[in-house]
This record gives structure tokens, C-alpha cells and sequence, in this order.
DNA sequence: CGGCATTTTGACAATCGTCAATCAGTGTGG
DNA sequence: CCACACTGATTGACGATTGTCAAAATGCCG
């Protein structure tokens, strides 16, 4: 199986083999956190940065009266606290949704790779990026689509974003978010969420057998959400990539085995990294 | 008066004299731009920057029967569009709120920025951070927040933001925007806007005089609104900015009486510039 | 003053939330 | 294998928030 991770980072940036060598390494150890578990708080500032390879895990803030927000969703290949370094401490909180598969990097990891991969450190900048579009349709989501568009259009994204990394077919995915959930995503009560899942399936747009989400008509359903996938930025440019041997001298490729030598070394070293 | 753009990267990076003098440089020319004009539309590829100087500005998108939904504030010292040559095309428009001053930035001004002055790549690279922590925070708002304390956030948050940048006193600031665009910013009807903003005037939470809004007792607005400013990463924190002075030695600050020379000499040398 | 955009009002309807009970699935211990 | 507990899904009755429509009032600018 293709790392999800490297996957995703290959849609932002032309990537070497070496590049790839160096994230292949970067994320062997992965460690198993149960569903419902804090990544992160609010107000921490991590000395790792989580990725996760396997599970469904957010961002979420919590409003006085208890309520939840969610404001993201991290799925496989997703880093979750990328930049924290440049603000400062975290402004919300990460947790998982279900049991997940998630590898601890120490930030020394992180700043190796952006400082001494310059495509690395491109694509890295374009996952934030294409983060911060999904924010935006989010809040169209949120904003201006009733329940039923806003809960399908969730479900396309999702099920373009799971494709993009290949966990997903063609028409289907595993899918293990509460209905409780759905609600802190979309802004809706868990009630609300059931009610327009029911009709959603006897509509004949969505099955669900267990975990796995089956979209009998992705196109139907795609029109019913109004879903453009335009903010995900799947699509690859040759016009953008282009740029990429321009921001450092060609001659680094040769570097490259010091670059290993050192992530052997802090891997060697390292304790196997904990979860905070 | 202090140039808001300044004041605004400083607080993501501390910038030396030199520093502030290309910024200064850079944004001397602005345009006129009217009321409710589009300064980029969903997929141009634009070659100019805008940095919004006066006025407020938006990002936005329309969905299909014609509503639109109002995904960010642009207000003076915020950049448009510093990023997208990551991403390619654009997947939002931008477009003004009420009369504003615009400058054109051309990207070779924004790759010069950034790759030979690294304290204002880290202060740009902050403010797209910031913007995507607004992001979060405006799901949070339309997500789980009644409507009253929706729009009592959303007048929170643009103090603290126009106080940032000088444009804003201890609980007042000009604020022209239409209710028909508040509620395609808080995901509401313009009735209902109206209808929460009399309610929040008889409680006496807030006063409008013409385009003046002023906010009566501040603490019990944010109390109300549960506002919590974190997510603008305003304090400023040692820790972060110590990295800074690897960069550059800081005698550099003795050149400031020649900013005012380098301006007279750009203001005569380069044509205005001109919107696409 | 006249035209136009914006704000304000009222009546009514639709969406969605709350509460509380029931049902279904899963895992555990005896 | 079954009783039990627990979490999550489902249902019904009802209420609250917010939207829609259409008209009237107000404010602004030339």
C-alpha cells in the first residue's frame, strides 16, 4: 500500500525519489490511540507533530454551554499541527473520531525536512494551503446550504479527499463518525443528522452497511451538494510544479545521504515517541 | 499616521528599519476602488497582490440560487491573495464591502519580499496562519453560536483586528457594511440581522451612529458573545520572535531618515500601478 | 427635490432543536 | 449461552429560531 501521506504531499510539489526515501523513514513508527482521545488541547504547544495514517480524527473547539464544534477533519495522510511554531500555542483542540493509527514526529524531524527539502517544504505549504480552502467551503457549507446539501456535500469531499489517498473507491468508504459527530461538524443536533441521513437513504442517493458508506449515484449526489471540487486542489498543473527547481540549487540532490544518515540517527536514538 | 500593513507584520515577526522601509516602498501607490466591485473572481489567476489600505473587502462565493456566502473580512493590512501561485487558480472571488484603497502589488514585488527579506516571509507566512485561525473560529460562530452572539463576535473580533492596526479606539470604529452583507457573513437573512442588531442596541450592548459603531460596555459585549481572542494571536511572544535576530545585523536601524528619500524617489520613478 | 439603496415592520411558514422514550448492536462476565 | 450494561440510532411531540414575502419608512446623494 502507497503512503497516504506521500500521496498527498506528491499533489503539491514534484517530489524526488529521495524526497520520498526521506518521508517513507520519517513515518515507520505509527502508535494506536483509541477513539475519542485528545491528539492535542487547546493551549498546549506540541513538541510533536501528529500524523495520521489511519482512523478520522478533528479539530474542534468547545463553546461554553458544552457544545462541540468540529472545524476539520483529518484523515490519513493528514499532518494536524504543522505551524504551531510560527503562532505560538495551539487555538484548539485535536482529537480522534474513531480508533486511529497515528505517527508522533519530533518537530527536529519536521524542521529537518522543511529546511533541507525545499520541495518537501513546498508541499508542505500547499497542504496548508488547501487546508485553509476547505475551511472556506466549510463555512459556505455551514452558511448558506440546508442540512441535507450540507451533510452530502461532506460526504463528496470526503470521499474525494479519501480517493486522493487512495482509501477510498470509487463510490465508497469506510466511514466510522457518529451521528453525534456529524452534528458537532455541520452545526446540526445528532437528531437532526439522523432524520436527514434516513431520507438521504431512502432518496437511494447513500447506503450504509456498518462502517462502509456506499454513494449509489456520486454524480446525483454531487449535484444534490452543489460539491466543486475546485477548493481541494486535486488536480496536478504543470505550470505551478514548474517553479519547483527554482528554490534551491540543484546540486543538494547530492546531500542526500547525510540527510538519511541523520533521520537514521534520530530514530535510532529516539525512545519511541509518546503520545504527550 | 502608521501604515496599518506594517503594523500588522510586526506582530508576526519583528522587522528591522530596513525591513519596514521596503514595505513602506512597496505600498505607496493605492488605487480608488468603489463599493461592492470584484477585485478577483473565482478562477483568475491574478498576477497583482491587493493589500486593502482603506475600507473593508471580502472573500466570497455564491452558490447556485444566487445567495452568497461571505468566508472572510479583508480589512486595511490584510493581503488578498498572497498564495495562490502555490495553489494555481483562484477558488473564491474577493470583492469590496464599501469604497476602499487598494494597492496593486506585482508578484515580482511579493517574490522579492519574501525571498530576500526572510523576517517578512515569516511575518507573511504568520498572517496566512492567522487567517486560517479566523477561519476556524467563524465555523465555530455559525456552527454553534445563536444568531445575536454570532453577530456580537463578529463586531468583537473587528475591534480587536482594526485595533491592531490602529483603526479602531478603546470601543469604537467606522463600520460601513450593508446587514444585507452581514447576514451573507453570519449565514443569516438581512431581517434577521436587523432584527438582532435593535435587540442589541435596547440592551444597550451597542450603539450605530451613521457608520460609527460604538460599543458601549466592551467586557459585556465579549462576555456576551463568548468571545475569547486567542485564536487572533495578537500578544506578542518573546519566544517566537528570538529567532529573528540570526537574521541580519541590527545597525541596519540607523538608515531610517533615508526612508522618507526612498519614498520621494519611488513616488517619482514608477508609473501608478494599474488593476489588471 | 427625486431616485435609489438600505433599513424597518408585520404576518406567516419552514427548518431545526429539545426532550424523552424506545430500539438495536456490541461486548462482558457469569 | 444468556443477562446485563453501554453506546449509538431511531422515533414522536412540541417549541424556538430563523427565513420569506411584501410593504412602508428612512436615509443618502446628486
Amino acid at each position: 500500500m502507497l503512503n497516504p501521506f506521500i500521496m498527498k504531499l506528491e499533489r503539491g510539489a514534484r517530489l524526488t525519489d529521495e524526497d520520498r526515501q526521506v518521508l517513507e523513514e520519517a513515518v515507520l513508527r505509527s502508535q494506536h490511540v483509541g477513539a475519542r482521545k485528545d491528539l492535542i488541547h487547546e493551549g498546549d504547544v506540541p513538541d510533536n507533530v501528529h500524523l495520521i495514517v489511519k482512523g478520522f480524527a478533528c479539530r474542534y473547539k468547545t463553546v461554553s454551554d458544552g457544545q462541540r464544534q468540529i472545524m476539520a477533519y483529518l484523515v490519513p495522510g493528514d499532518l494536524c499541527d504543522l505551524h504551531v511554531s510560527i503562532l505560538g500555542e495551539m487555538d484548539h483542540s485535536i482529537a480522534t473520531l474513531c480508533p486511529c493509527e497515528v505517527v508522533y514526529l519530533p518537530r527536529a524531524t519536521i524542521e529537518d525536512l522543511t529546511e533541507n527539502h525545499s520541495r518537501i517544504n513546498r508541499a508542505l505549504w500547499w497542504v496548508t494551503l488547501v487546508d485553509e480552502a476547505i475551511l472556506r467551503e466549510w463555512i459556505v457549507n455551514m452558511g448558506r446550504r440546508p442540512a441535507d446539501r450540507k451533510l452530502a456535500h461532506l460526504l463528496c469531499e470526503l470521499l474525494m479527499r479519501l480517493q486522493s489517498v487512495g482509501l477510498a473507491t470509487e463510490n465508497s468508504y469506510e466511514f466510522s463518525v457518529t451521528q453525534a459527530d456529524l452534528g458537532d461538524t455541520l452545526g446540526l443536533s445528532s437528531v437532526h443528522v439522523n432524520r436527514v441521513l434516513q431520507q438521504l437513504r431512502s432518496d437511494g442517493l447513500i447506503g450504509l452497511k456498518g462502517r462502509n458508506l456506499i454513494i449509489n449515484d456520486v454524480e446525483r449526489l454531487k449535484e444534490f451538494a452543489e460539491f466543486n471540487p475546485n477548493y481541494l486542489h486535486l488536480k496536478r498543473r504543470e505550470r505551478d510544479r514548474s517553479g519547483d527547481e527554482a528554490v534551491g540549487p540543484a546540486g543538494v540532490r547530492e546531500s542526500s545521504p547525510s540527510v538519511m544518515d541523520v533521520l537514521k540517527r534520530s530514530l535510532a536514538d529516539r525512545p519511541p515517541a509518546k503520545p504527550e
